[in-house]
RNA sequence: GCUGCCAUCGUCUAGCGGCCUAGGACAUCGCCCUCUCAAGGCGGAGAUCACGGGUUCAAAUCCCGUUGGCAGCGCCA
């Protein structure tokens, strides 16, 4: 059995995209589960709009989401290096390949110019037919592209598709699909630049590289029919292809800026855990027998294959994913939590957040608030509470637990109680502080709620938050009391 | 316009001819737990399986057509 070679081929124009993890991802699963190769490579020939510093972006989400490829940049096997299609062209690696058709007559020289060819697509199209590129230099005679070259005029390279014919695709995800040849034009496989067009260097490099399989989306299913005419141009044979559907945003049209965000480094911004972002991703196209839903990653390895994949188009919801982010982080400890945060920190610029914080009384903070955690961006408003010297007394919860007609008589009550009784008491573990709380509404015949919640409001300035008991056994005696004076004195 | 792909709760999906009075998950609603907020548990509502024709004793499942959505039709990838 031939080893399995996958690669995941982005055009470096900018960051990483949703879809482009998806794409990348069901990649490197499927490497990973067949025991196969995953290879990154850059398709950096659009010359207008590919930029270094896209693709170090990429190569850079890539890395934080774990999908890490077996060759590719940074990690070249002479065998098929370079990775870069531009390095590539560099070598003459197309150029090799175009020459050669051209030699054997299945490509040719093209003189005319991206007017006229724009010009021919629109009369096919007035009249109802396919645009295509009419072919006219494709029986140029000899003398006649002398003339042309005379003239001063430089060719693009045109491949001849078949006249007629199918050419059929069996797709591993939707099965046959079959292309009637003659709705395709002579497509262009080298600029005039000399550069070559994606069709071409995609399927040199591909065979070249010896993929066993091409994953990508369904928008390039019409251009594997041009694709496999190269193979079979060249005599070789084509990988198997398998064509996902598309991500779309809420609206069902192609996902975009407006649906939220599109590039992977917003998410790693807001405090999305890779892994959850992973397991979604995962869900949109691909699911069990079972409908499961959280997986970690190695499940997701040795459970994932093509024919569980859908070919119709899903949609993507934020919230869902939103949902899978808390439960990973509920997952982790608080060990790990921290570490995750502290990146986060780190990636975000915002360790300033965190300045005179003492990070082993973090950790225990954390462990409070473990539950309420969707994303790592929450905890520093969850916890704040706990390192600022004066608080933030929310105004609403003031005037609602302290200061209204119906509380105001018995907050102040058990405030001016603890505040005495307190001191004195040795044992402050939560479980002492709430028989202690719950005693004091005995004694003073009311509920235990006007007891817990104007002490919850005195030393944390909120009406949400954690366990109060927890709380304070985690603040300690001397800054509970001190809490509870200061608001003693600010409100009553 | 041409070609192709797709079509099950709002969303992600299970379903490959009888187990479907269509199952799970997110979201939503209610109840329970409870010192608040979460988390968790339980339950509800939510899908004429896009529509119309076949085939069959039997169709969400197979076939044909229609409609709708999406994609491609570049010297972009």
């Amino acid at each position: 059995m031939k080893e399995v070679r996958v690669r995941f081929a982005p055009s470096p124009t900018g960051d990483l995209h949703i879809g482009g993890v998806r794409a990348a991802l069901f990649n490197w699963l499927f490497a990973k589960n067949k025991g196969g190769k995953f290879i990154l490579r850059i398709e950096d020939t659009d010359e207008a709009r590919s930029t270094e510093a896209s693709a170090q972006v990429i190569l850079d989400a890539m890395k934080w989401l774990q999908l890490n490829w077996d060759e590719g940049p940074g990690n070249e096997f002479p065998k098929y290096a370079p990775y870069y299609q531009m390095k590539r062209k560099e070598l003459g690696i197309y150029q090799k390949y175009s020459d050669e058709l051209v030699e054997r007559n299945l490509a040719y020289p093209c003189y005319c110019t991206p007017e006229e060819v724009d010009e021919m697509r629109k009369k096919a199209q007035a009249n109802k037919l396919p645009p295509k590129y009419d072919g006219r230099c494709r029986r140029l005679a000899p003398e006649q592209r002398l003339q042309k070259e005379k003239e001063g005029k430089k060719p693009v390279i045109r491949f001849k598709t078949l006249e007629s014919g199918a050419t059929v695709l069996n797709d591993l995800i939707r099965g046959r699909i079959e292309f009637d040849n003659s709705l395709l034009d002579d497509f262009v496989i080298i600029k005039v630049s000399g550069t070559p067009t994606y069709n071409f260097a995609c399927a040199i490099d591909d065979y070249l590289m010896e993929m066993t399989h091409v994953l990508r989306g369904d928008d390039h299913i019409s251009n594997t029919p041009r694709q496999m005419q190269i193979y079979n141009a060249l005599g070789w044979k084509s990988p198997e292809f398998a064509h996902m559907a598309m991500i779309l945003g809420s609206d069902g049209a192609r996902l975009s800026k407006r649906h939220g965000h599109t590039s992977v480094l917003e998410y790693r911004k807001e405090g999305y855990l890779q892994e959850a972002l992973i397991n979604y991703l995962a869900l949109l196209g691909w699911s069990t027998q079972d409908s499961q839903q959280i997986f970690p990653i190695e499940e997701l390895i040795w459970k994932f294959s093509t024919d569980r994949c859908r070919s119709s188009p899903s949609i993507f919801d934020p919230e869902k994913l939103l949902w899978l982010n808390g439960e990973k982080i509920r997952s982790k400890t608080v060990e790990q939590i921290y570490e995750l945060f502290i990146d986060w920190l780190k990636y975000t610029d915002n360790e300033k957040i965190i300045d005179g914080w003492d990070r082993e009384f973090l950790k225990k903070a954390i462990v409070l608030e473990h539950d309420k955690i969707k994303l790592l961006k929450d905890i520093p408003s969850l916890v704040d509470f706990f390192f600022v010297k004066d608080i933030v007394y929310n105004d609403d919860a003031v005037k609602k637990v302290l200061l209204s007609e119906k509380s105001k008589d018995t907050s102040k009550l058990v405030l001016t109680e603890s505040a005495e009784r307190l001191k004195n008491r040795q044992d402050f573990s939560a479980d002492a502080l709430e028989k202690y709380a719950r005693d004091l509404a005995v004694e003073k015949e009311i509920k235990t709620g006007q007891v817990f919640h104007p002490i919850r409001v005195a030393i944390s300035g909120r009406t949400q938050g954690p366990s109060l008991f927890h709380m304070m056994e985690l603040m300690g005696k001397d800054e509970v009391i001190r809490r509870i004076s200061a608001a003693l004195a600010k409100f009553f």
